[in-house]
RNA sequence: GUGAAUGUAGUUUAGUGGCAGAACGUCCGGUUGUGGUCCGGAUAGCCCGAGUUCGAUUCUCGGCUUUCACCCCA
């Protein structure tokens, strides 16, 4: 039998699974703390819903596809986004929601790019310019508490198409010419210059590379600058990007792109969009890149504790300690030498020896693993560990 | 989806057309009131299938995995 994963699919344990969690719980934190409320969907929804926002996108091939005994057509979602559209019937707005889970795409994948993925989202349906700057923020924080360094690059879709329009690009290249752009990141002036010439659209490269100063004549500058000003007040800077565009997804306002300092990797991007005819703003962190790079550790277990022969106290002792909101592995029946070296190899703070000499003492002999030093101490300072 | 490279114990890897070796890990013991060191022992592997061959882990072809590039990227 083949217990292979599957292409794009793979185990996490150990060290690496906790330090998933952490990340998480990190970024949970944030989202509760700026408003937003959990929500849970469907992984698996009608094919047409998952592929409704773009129905003819060839983003439709990346889906996986599946068909139930109904014979029913069915995908696994590959985002959360269009799920806010059902989510957000009847709820009072501005309704904001997070939710951290998997998706899955059927595509190539490489490093930091696998086919189940855990994306963290967070949303408001009914926004304004303040909720832009709120995700923002928090992304931030997010990006400070896992010792990450980045840099915060925004842009405004109008902007670009504002300019598209002034320099007179046909309607129906808009779309490739602003894909073409987006690559300045990733290719040379040249190639980009040499891809926007079937469009007749090179003279848009040096508009483009303008400072941002000569950005201000454009009508939807502004809309950049009333960002630029809410997030001085929020303490943090952004740095505006004139070509940033973000595929041609659903953005029709503000996008933008968190990026590593020390890499050249984007850890999360988001915008402003329709929700059905409501402005709505969203940010959306992909795990697998973060968790690659962030050297942030999981949480380990704090205490273990060690019964010789006095397994009835060791458990009282450990659910004490468990009331007290402290992690607890309790090992009963191995033999001291080997879990000092259980407690050792997982990274386990401190030992607790339940024994006949502690009974008698009414004091437990407790170990720090570190320092290798050893105290006793009563049950109630104990539970102070 | 296209093209290239890759695949040997759980992990990192050596090697060969004729018995596949190590390190780390894991398990057992030295050590039933003390871990990280040390010593002894054990465990477990040639991605899958077909072909060539007396014999294939090794060569050929196909599939799959992983990596890189292209395409695309919520």
């Amino acid at each position: 039998m083949n217990i292979q994963t599957v292409k794009g699919f793979r185990d996490f344990v150990g060290k690496e699974a906790q330090k998933r969690v952490k990340i998480k719980e990190i970024i949970k934190e944030q989202f509760e703390l700026y408003g937003f409320e959990p929500a849970e969907t469907p992984t698996i929804e009608f094919k047409e819903f998952v592929q409704s926002d773009n129905p003819n996108d060839e983003a439709v091939r990346d889906i996986f596809k599946l068909e139930d005994r109904g014979k029913r057509k069915l995908a696994l979602r590959y985002e959360f986004t269009f799920q806010l559209k059902r989510l957000a019937k009847n709820q009072k707005l501005p309704y904001k929601r997070y939710q951290i889970g998997y998706n899955f795409r059927d595509e190539p994948i490489r490093k930091g790019r696998t086919r189940q993925f855990i994306q963290c989202d967070a949303d408001v349906v009914g926004s304004s310019t303040k909720d832009e700057a709120e995700c923002l923020k928090l992304g931030k924080n997010i990006f400070e508490r896992l010792n990450t360094p980045v840099k915060i690059y925004v842009n405004n879709r109008r902007l670009m198409n504002e300019i598209l329009v002034s320099e007179k690009i046909e309607e129906k290249n808009r779309n490739q010419v602003i894909r073409e752009l987006d690559k300045l990141d990733k290719l040379s002036k040249k190639e980009v210059a040499d891809n926007l010439k079937k469009f007749n659209a090179e003279k848009l490269l040096k508009i483009f590379e303008q400072s941002e100063k000569e950005f201000e004549k454009y009508n939807f500058y502004k809309e950049i600058m009333e960002l630029k000003k809410i997030c001085k007040t929020y303490g943090f800077k952004i740095e505006f990007k004139p070509f940033l565009a973000r595929g041609l997804s659903y953005y029709n306002g503000i996008v933008f792109e968190i990026w590593s300092k020390e890499l050249d990797v984007s850890l999360c991007g988001g915008g402003s969009y329709l929700v059905g005819d409501i402005q709505s703003t969203g940010i959306t962190f992909g795990l697998e890149p973060i968790y690659l790079l962030s050297k942030i550790e999981g949480d380990r277990i704090k205490v273990q504790i060690i019964s010789i022969g006095q397994d009835d106290e060791s458990i009282q002792l450990a659910e004490n300690l468990r009331k007290k909101g402290i992690s607890v592995n309790l090992l009963l029946d191995k033999s001291i030498g080997k879990a000092m070296d259980y407690a050792n190899s997982k990274g386990i703070e401190k030992v607790i020896f339940v024994g006949k000499e502690e009974i008698a003492k009414k004091k437990f002999r407790v170990k720090d693993m570190k320092t290798g030093k050893e105290e006793f101490l009563s049950e109630s300072n104990v539970l102070k560990v």
